[in-house]
DNA sequence: ACTTAAACCGACCGCTGGGTCGGTCAGCAT
DNA sequence: ATGCTGACCGACCCAGCGGTCGGTTTAAGT
């Protein structure tokens, strides 16, 4: 194979479980050697692609994560007219268990920003970034709709953008005691309760 | 001072001092050391009074958490008629900052839970004890809130409770990006709308 | 074929931090 | 006085883990 194209291989086997590690064990619970023993690398081959295990950690949250939030929950918001169905559809979709290998990306988020915060500010500094885009998407679409005559007019735009992300980071610390898929039934079943009541009392369902 | 009492007071002074420097850092990121140099003890005092890391930190848990838990979310709950009112007046104060050093308890079982799960299984099982306290509690006194009229009859209790405890515990990753004060505001105004949402269609707001 | 450099190996280093252990000292009982 | 016990000290131990470095293999250029 070219020297080049296994670089990328071996690069890319090493964010993968290095990604699965993480958003399993955390970050300062993960120790390199598990991860080289188990693609059968050296500590040689991690520090020839990486600078360090931080280096290693930010270079997976830019390049997988943010990716797949944006993917998964950014870019679903603007296909739709309707900013509450749009949410709510993208959120279904992001919650449903695919394969057994999938992560559910944005948990990881909340995960690490609050195993980060404090120390590690470099890390947690892209987390938050990846966080506020998310947000800043979601309140734009939500003062669209409510011009569009989706949301009502005395609706704190950036207040609700604020509890629908803190209500899904939160819902992971929840789902460990239940069903999963009960618990992502119920939980969209109050998103639509809390969505009714934000809409133009004449469009209630 | 007689033996037992300056005993107990040692053991007090640690566990204050592990509560805070463990709510701030986590448990992971926290250092014996740090604490033992604050307070001027030694090694030997700690690992006289606790046998582990593991079990001091459950020490805590169990005996200051808890019953801050109990005290702040879960007593309040049944002195009021109105369950959706007794649950906004207990978020409110549990959200009020207090003096400086007083600690926001009950979003720390959320952290903690995040840290620790998968790993430290015995640990975790006494932090989703605490959450599932507080869950079971307000599940039956939605189920009264219900009888009583409060809230409309086709609503799930169980999925309430989730849902407000997940927004809840989320909130914290949230907050980190934002004014704590205004945070607080938005997140009740939420609550409130969604609340709205739960009541008899009579009675709504 | 020879050179070069990237990819990779794995032994080793050193720090961090949980945990140990022999010892000291104060207070209390006999 | 004497002995005992519980509170506490702090030097030390050692395992784990991030990071280093000299060496080896392998693919590509000439």
């Amino acid at each position: 194979m070219e020297k080049h194209l296994k670089s990328k291989v071996t690069i890319n086997r090493l964010c993968y479980k290095g990604l699965d590690v993480f958003a399993q064990k955390g970050y300062h619970n993960t120790n390199l050697n598990d991860i080289l023993r188990e693609l059968c690398l050296s500590k040689g081959a991690f520090y020839h692609h990486f600078k360090s295990k931080e280096d290693f950690f930010v270079y997976i949250v830019q390049n997988l994560v943010a990716q797949k939030i944006y993917a998964l929950l950014v870019e679903p918001l603007s296909v739709q007219e309707d900013p509450l169905s749009a949410i709510t559809e993208s959120l279904d979709r992001a919650l449903e268990p695919g394969k057994s290998n999938e992560l559910i990306y944005g948990f990881m988020l909340g995960d690490f920003l609050t195993e980060l915060d404090g120390k590690q500010e470099q890390v947690s500094a892209y987390l938050k970034d990846i966080l506020q885009m998310w947000e800043v998407n979601m309140i734009e679409m939500l003062k669209k709709g409510k011009l569009d005559g989706h949301i009502a007019r005395h609706i704190d735009c950036e207040g609700v953008a604020a509890y629908i992300i803190s209500s899904y980071l939160g819902m992971r610390t929840m789902m460990m005691n239940h069903n999963p898929k009960q618990a992502k039934y119920q939980y969209l079943q109050q998103l639509r309760h809390y969505f009714n009541s934000l809409r133009p009392t004449a469009v209630r369902a």
